[in-house]
DNA sequence: CACATCACTTGCGACTTGCAAGGCAGGCTA
DNA sequence: TAGCCTGCCTTGCAAGTCGCAAGTGATGTG
């Protein structure tokens, strides 16, 4: 079972705040492909490329929705499909994302 | 012991190589020190109010070092004391800190 | 009604983290 | 020179987290 923290709050360093929410090796790799692959179900973001595991993709889903930066809700049209996508507060991470890619694009172009 | 990781870089992504480097709950937070707070000493990384371990600060300035986002050098004036700097790549994660800092100073205004 | 699909949950071994203590070399005091 | 302090890590261990694979239950489909 993946428990659920209290939260300790290092401090009150923004920075700090925000790595305690999407600090970690996933949740950022989810919401880029909430924003930039148009990927918005469960299946879709465990075939992502990175093969992320299915009770840590769970985990961070509910994490992420429990911060207010997703939401989801029933597909319509079949209601054993769930649909994700951002909140304006997760669509707020967009310049974050793009600062990241330019990063990694710079500094490790495609290979080790 | 602190074991070294092969890296078996998940995806060829920019997003994701950047993760894979810096997408932990401290590294980021060193970068800060460095960048923002003219800290450049280990004593001072220690006693930063977060309050990260002793084993596992040595590990994440060893794997920045690793990656060329720090470098490090004998202070001259007290060979006990050894100084950490920032390397042009590292300071090209510059825009990556203001944005997760505006994100949540917008978000999550100091407290929960 | 049998079977596939989708979104998870569970179990377990391996790895990582956090905390406390230990080590060790380089300075300081006399 | 002896003895102690300081700064930078290393080591040991308990607890937590991760990755993998298998299982569950509510739907849809033929």
């Amino acid at each position: 079972m993946t428990t659920r923290k209290p939260a300790p709050r290092r401090s009150a360093c923004p920075l700090n705040a925000s790595l305690e929410v999407i600090g970690d090796q996933w949740s950022l790799l989810i919401i880029r492909d909430l924003l930039l692959k148009n990927r918005c179900r469960y299946g879709e973001f465990l075939s992502a490329e990175e093969g992320v595991s299915t009770n840590i993709l769970a985990d961070r889903l509910r994490r992420l929705e429990s911060h207010g930066i997703i939401d989801s809700h029933p597909d319509a049209s079949d209601a054993r499909k769930r649909v994700y996508r951002l909140t304006p507060k997760g669509r707020d991470l967009a310049p974050v994302l793009v600062e990241l890619i330019i990063w990694g694009a710079r500094h490790h172009r495609t290979d080790a």
